[in-house]
DNA sequence: GAGTTTGAAACT
DNA sequence: CAGTTTCAAACTC
């Protein structure tokens, strides 16, 4: 799996960074480094963004769709240009409106001028391919289509397919988001199956026509080491960290063959593992990933957010795998999982031993497919202060099996007398098996605290996906968290108990009542947290025996939407008229049913006190909503000012406008070097002479937008600006 | 921040 | 199941 490394993301301008889909396989041993250049060292720096590192194995450019060049060439009918790089081809095509190849004609180096070296390059032993195309249509067709005929003629090669979709098909002076993905095509593959398109940052298709695919936002972590996580707790809370939970299945040697993988949406918060799945017992990461494309399998798509809000995709084919075993809680709008110990799952191919790489050569990222999406619902980073960030490209994140055994990720207690009711165990909780205990013994942990649990290279959770309505789970899973729209769940997060009495462990604790551990909390004498697991799921028993319901959300969703809302046990209010955060009813934004049992109501759709109690919040709600706009914006401006303060182009010793620098600038700039290494390939110059060109071009463009730009800041001066 | 009010949870 | 107590959040000053 490529995820675009931190250097790159660093190096990348917004429209980059923006990247929605950025898609890979892993494919070890074919990492190559690329880059659209000659091996010039002038062409190098001119297109240094340009490359393509071993590391992240990405490309990405910056470039309008619709040059001169590239039009030139497409109506030319210039096959695509092989550039050989250091043993490997690349490919540069592009996808015009018409769907046509463009030609990114750039100066070859070694070879002969004016000769395509595609014939030449599938003679060239063990060679490798890397197309990358360039496309502005939305309605773009697998990049092996259309390249058609080549790729037909390398299939016997190892073939990469990179492909730079256009976000926004605007013209040509518009900004343009390119989106690269890239897959790999085993040699056993045909293309119509390997290469999942992408376009315009979405994938398109998957070889699966039932099994949709799946989506794993990964929140980006950034520079902190896994090893700096004090404790090794990893937190994947469903209430309070901006992650979903993290899923991941090991094989069992004794899976059932109707049981189905599962696809969890993996969101990864910042230092937290990527618990991956790992069911294949016998395939290598190679064969896996491979026999997903051959086997026709969905793919994962894993989005990865950075702190910054960057965002990147990379698509991860999915396993169809036996062993997964996974815990639904019907009517629950959280999932379970079941640890599954794991003696034979392994990842044979790579037989060296756990996964010490980055993401790009690691281990198959597999998470397992099915139809149920696990998921826990999205919140702020409450939990982050606990969990160290972690690097993407750490090969820690990636977890994988591995022959050995699997690892626990918490200290799991064996309380077999204790066997909780999966139906009303609390939300997000997670069961494992004890040590050594196979699938006997269970922690019950919420699902926030797998994230501080021990930090286990080998982490792996299984779920099971024939627990009975695993359809409804990935419904509700999508639903909005008790009844709250995501947004509202994220941007409320629970507040800090103050209990004193109860140790958190009654329900009078919002936290052990909505299935979480105490986190930054003002209680007192706390046992709702690891430290005292055995009391807790004593507690978490008792009330469960008092009250089977005790864990499921009071406030059940209606068919019909939030006019269907209403409290499952209604309110039993006296003093308050149910206009009072008092009332569970009116704090949930619901009225009062028939259920209820208050008196003096006023909490009904023509209640007058409710209608004016609901203006004023609505005018309230108005008033930060400003507030929280006028602030956003002054920070906008700050920074924008910040930013302007950094590039200095001298003229005349004064600094320069820095938004003269646009990206209409820079892509003009990129237009007039590639038109003329174009032409320094048309007119069969050599090397040097190309690069002289180029660099002369590069020069002039240079020129012109500091003059263009000190004309502005004279401008400007003079106006008074 | 302290004190009061309130209603759900817990208990009898 | 009803009444009472406990508890912590919501609310007021």
């Amino acid at each position: 799996m490529d995820v675009v490394s931190p250097e790159l993301n660093s190096l990348l301008p917004d429209e980059i960074m923006d990247t929605e889909a950025i898609e890979d396989v892993p494919h070890p041993g074919s990492q190559l480094p690329i880059s659209i250049s000659s091996t010039s060292s002038g062409l190098q720096k001119l297109t240094a963004p340009f490359t393509i590192s071993a590391a992240n194995h990405q490309i990405i450019l910056n470039k309008v769709a619709s040059s001169q060049a590239t039009e030139a060439a497409k109506s030319a009918g210039t096959p695509p240009q092989v550039i050989k790089q250091e043993g490997q081809k690349l490919l540069v095509t592009a996808i015009g409106k018409s769907g046509q190849p463009i030609v990114l004609q750039l100066p070859h180096t070694g070879n002969k001028p004016g000769i395509s070296q595609t014939a030449a390059d599938t003679k060239s032993p063990a060679p490798q391919f890397k197309v990358v195309t360039i496309g502005g249509r939305s309605d773009l067709k697998p990049v092996v289509g259309s390249v058609g005929n080549q790729v037909t003629t390398l299939q016997a090669q190892q073939l990469k397919t990179v492909q730079i979709a256009k976000k926004t098909p605007a013209s040509s002076a518009a900004p343009i988001k390119f989106i690269i993905t890239k897959t790999v095509n085993s040699k056993t593959l045909s293309p119509q199956t390997s290469v999942p398109p992408v376009i315009a940052g979405r994938v398109l298709t998957q070889s699966s026509p039932v099994i949709p695919p799946r989506t794993i936002n990964l929140s980006e972590p950034h520079n902190t080491s896994i090893q700096s996580l004090p404790g090794k707790k990893i937190a994947i809370s469903p209430l309070k960290t901006p992650s979903k939970v993290t899923v991941v299945s090991v094989a069992s040697p004794t899976s059932n063959a109707s049981q189905k993988s599962v696809a969890l949406p993996v969101n990864v918060a910042l230092g937290q593992q990527i618990l991956t799945v790992q069911q294949s017992t016998s395939a290598s990461p190679v064969k896996v990933a491979t026999s997903q494309s051959a086997n026709i399998k969905p793919v994962q798509s894993v989005a990865v957010g950075g702190v910054g809000g960057s965002q990147f995709k990379t698509i991860i084919p999915l396993a169809t795998q036996p062993n997964v075993q996974q815990i639904q809680v019907p009517g629950s709008r959280f999932h379970y999982v079941r640890l599954v110990t794991a003696t034979t799952a392994s990842s044979t191919g790579q037989p060296s031993g756990p996964s010490t790489s980055s993401i790009q050569t690691a281990k198959p990222m597999v998470v397992s497919t099915g139809a149920v999406r696990m998921s826990v619902p999205i919140v702020p980073p409450q939990t982050m202060k606990q969990v160290a960030p972690k690097p993407l490209t750490s090969a820690a994140q990636v977890v994988t099996t591995t022959q050995t055994q699997q690892r626990l990720i918490m200290p799991a207690t064996p309380l077999p007398q204790i066997q909780p009711n999966f139906t009303n165990l609390p939300p997000g909780t997670v069961l494992a098996p004890a040590p050594g205990g196979g699938n006997v013994g269970y922690a019950v942990v919420p699902a926030q605290y797998v994230t501080q649990l021990q930090q286990s290279p080998f982490v792996t959770l299984a779920s099971s996906s024939s627990f009975p309505a695993s359809a409804g789970i990935q419904t509700q899973a999508r639903l909005p968290l008790n009844g709250l729209s995501a947004a509202e769940t994220t941007s409320r997060p629970r507040k800090p108990c103050n209990c004193t009495k109860s140790q958190c462990l009654k329900l009078y604790c919002d936290c052990f009542a909505n299935g979480e551990f105490c986190n930054n909390c003002n209680c007192n004498n706390c046992f709702n947290n690891l430290e005292h697991e055995t009391e807790r799921l004593k507690a978490i028993k008792t009330c469960l025996d008092r009250n089977p319901e005790a864990f499921k959300p009071k406030i059940g969703k209606g068919k019909e939407g939030e006019a269907d809302r209403r409290h499952s046990k209604g309110c039993n209010c006296k003093r308050s008229g149910c206009l009072k955060n008092y009332c569970e009813c009116y704090e949930a934004k619901i009225m009062c049913s028939s259920i209820c049992k208050c008196i003096g109501c006023k909490n009904f759709e023509e209640s007058p006190e409710r209608k004016t109690l609901m203006h004023l919040a609505d005018a309230a709600e108005v008033r930060v909503q400003q507030q929280t706009a006028a602030k956003t914006k002054l920070s906008s401006q700050i920074s924008d000012l910040l930013m302007r303060t950094t590039p200095v182009v001298s003229s005349g010793g004064g600094r320069l406008p820095y938004t003269f620098v646009t990206k209409e600038v820079l892509e003009a700039t990129c237009e007039c070097l590639l038109e003329q290494a174009k032409k320094a390939e048309q007119t069969h110059q050599p090397r040097a002479e190309a690069e002289r060109m180029i660099l002369e071009e590069f020069g002039h463009c240079l020129m012109r937008i500091i003059s263009s730009a000190g004309k502005a800041k004279a401008d400007c001066a003079s106006i008074n600006c």
